[in-house]
DNA sequence: TCTGCATTTTGATCTGTGTCAAGGTGGGGA
DNA sequence: TCCCCACCTTGACACAGATCAAAATGCAGA
């Protein structure tokens, strides 16, 4: 593909910020390996993740040259960037390129959607079920123990990222984190590893009403 | 334009529901005058509003056919339709159509997730003013009082429907209302007609760090 | 003009989550 | 190996907004 002319790779460590808000975007870039999370913060420190960045996920805005959110790597993170003004012309001339766009923001705009109802609506106990949810079906690392049917993810996000992303503070996270566990939904060896012993137990708490489809 | 050839109008009454989550989708849409709100609905009961269309906004996704949420008309409305089909297939012969509708998603998405900062981290107080920002933004049916600087809107949605934008009860929209009234940040005469006296107050109320565009 | 009902406002109280404050815990560096 | 420090957990209490309840408003239809 004639993508491969111009791009290039930059790594990141966990904890870096790559883009801070208003900064000037020289690219447009997706991620390889790692995980990111795009956030706002209102003046007064209140801060809101918006957007989790998963292998294969875009960020940056053809046509735009500001960037509107801060994005911090939340684990060691490989992009995979294009500058700016060569992708904006090899879109213009290969329709492909924005039909597959529009694509993959429509499906970012209904990911944005189902948020608004978690932030909106759902309990503390709700958010943390979805999230973990979210990560389960995201999650490259995912791994399924056949025998049992359980599956075990490595959380991608530290309790307070958590936090931002579910409109909570770290302290319900970590209550409610402890509260699952206590209940059964899961299991914890150490902070970031967690064992969901039944992935339509842990739906029922999120409250969804369909499956959403989980892989394997 | 092509588009000419193959569109037509559909008007629908306040408080009617144009289409049901999980309805078969036969056409795409835009909206020619009023309002609309897509909203998704929790088994039990629990509603949020996850978009506000007025007029020149786009609903429907080339290439689903089921919708993903109800959409509800909030003032008599009058839609501008296209067979999907037919839509498809010209979109697919015209990149500008498809690059016109990526760059409006792309500001859907951008709205989405200014929403996300508001259901997450804002007070109830923030919300409302945030809410009355932007339908004054909007609202075709602004005035400027030229003299005064004042400006009148016409809010196109009920308590109720206010309180499943903003992630609230209806009492508490009420009850902050009235607050804002009491505080002078606005004026209320009869239930949906709103002056703002002071546009920037408004923008502080709602805790926005920039001004947003305000037109006029 | 009056009536009736949906919508809105206001009041009293409850509760989930935030805030403030100590302790735990564990993994990386000396 | 041990220590340190960032990260996490837990506890006590406060408070914003929800819930339950009742009264007021205002518009559509007679």
């Amino acid at each position: 593909m004639a993508l491969d002319a111009i791009k290039y790779y930059r790594s990141f460590e966990a904890g870096q910020t790559l883009i801070w808000s208003g900064d000037r975007m020289e690219f447009v870039a997706s991620v390889v390996t790692g995980v990111a999370t795009l956030s706002q913060v209102m003046e007064d420190g209140r801060t809101q993740t918006v957007g989790l960045l998963f292998p294969s996920d875009f960020v940056g805005r053809p046509g735009r040259d500001t960037a509107p959110y801060n994005v911090v790597a939340t684990t060691d993170l490989l992009m995979c960037c294009f500058r700016k003004k060569p992708f904006e012309e090899l879109m213009a001339k290969t329709p492909h390129i924005a039909q597959r766009l529009l694509e993959m923001t429509l499906d970012e705009l209904d990911a944005a959607r189902e948020w608004l109802l978690l932030l909106g609506r759902k309990t503390a106990r709700e958010k943390i079920a979805s999230l973990l949810a979210i990560v389960a079906r995201r999650d490259a690392s995912l791994k399924m123990l056949p025998a049992a049917g359980k599956l075990v993810i490595d959380l991608p996000l530290t309790r307070e990222a958590m936090a931002d992303y579910l409109g909570l503070t770290l302290e319900t996270v970590s209550r409610q984190m402890s509260a699952l566990k206590r209940d059964g939904v899961i299991e914890l060896e150490g902070k970031r590893h967690v064992t969901i012993p039944n992935f339509d137990r842990l739906l029922e708490e999120a409250g969804d009403d369909t499956d959403g489809g989980m892989p394997g």
